[in-house]
DNA sequence: GTATGTCAACGAAAAATTTCGTAGGCTTGC
DNA sequence: GCAAGCCTACGAAATTTTTCGTTGACATAC
């Protein structure tokens, strides 16, 4: 088993690969101090944490020097859309329209981001026409 | 405190949520049946997690008859846009392109979602326009 | 070399969530 | 009435996730 399978990071685990997406690998020093902006949070809680995740295979760690460098073995990417995918299915019975409306009601993009989504779906048509 | 406040549902819950969105005030035993469509899990552990509901106010219930009839006091709505956007906020770094984008490749909707999706920026872009 | 500070490794506790067994009370059908 | 079945309530266990204290190793500064 080389790769990380269906591990599905948690609520903290998925904060932590947050800041490794963020900042490229990193130590956890480096990681905490991070979160601890965020959340009030031990410095050996995010060790911890950060050594689950090695095991779950969720990062991966250099260890030549004393201290480890970790860095998110899932990318961003398939994270995101698999995070995404279960909340159209949990949340919008399938839809993935369900999801967009509500994207755009909650947050109110403004021109600019209006134009970047504009432009996605532009996009997303052209390369589905010449599939 | 009348309204459920700053509760967020867990996993177990926001599966319970939508039984009673999609089929309105329901018994236990009517959401049980659903749920152990998809899960296997016992009576009593539903029934618990509904009453756990009952006491956190995410539902209420009518308990005039011996069967109690549940609903929902969290609208689907609201509920989703919290979703969505604290998936925004976690996932996307504030972006809600980026959410918008990850879902259109991962959901790859057809013509007919395609077009329900440029009709909700179309509405979205009026709407805002005469604000 | 000794004090000071940082680090990884653990183990274990705490907290949150999910699970279900059991008990006692109605209801229905005989 | 009485049995069979379904209901709620509830306690407690099991599981998962989060938390942190402590220890021993190494490093750095003096």
């Amino acid at each position: 088993m080389s790769p990380a399978k269906d591990n599905k990071p948690t609520e903290s685990e998925l904060q932590i690969l947050e800041v490794l997406w963020a900042r490229g690998p990193s130590t956890v020093r480096e990681v905490f101090e991070v979160i601890e902006q965020t959340r009030d949070v031990g410095y050996t809680t995010v060790l911890k944490l950060m050594q689950i995740m090695a095991d779950k295979e969720l990062v991966g760690r250099d260890e030549s020097r004393r201290t480890h460098v970790y860095k998110a073995r899932l990318t961003r990417k398939r994270t995101q859309k698999r995070l995404v995918s279960e909340l159209i299915d949990k949340a919008f019975g399938g839809s993935a329209a369900g999801l967009i409306g509500q994207a755009l009601m909650s947050r109110k993009p403004g021109d600019d981001e209006l134009a970047e989504i504009q432009q996605l779906i532009e996009q997303y048509r052209k390369e589905r026409n010449h599939d």
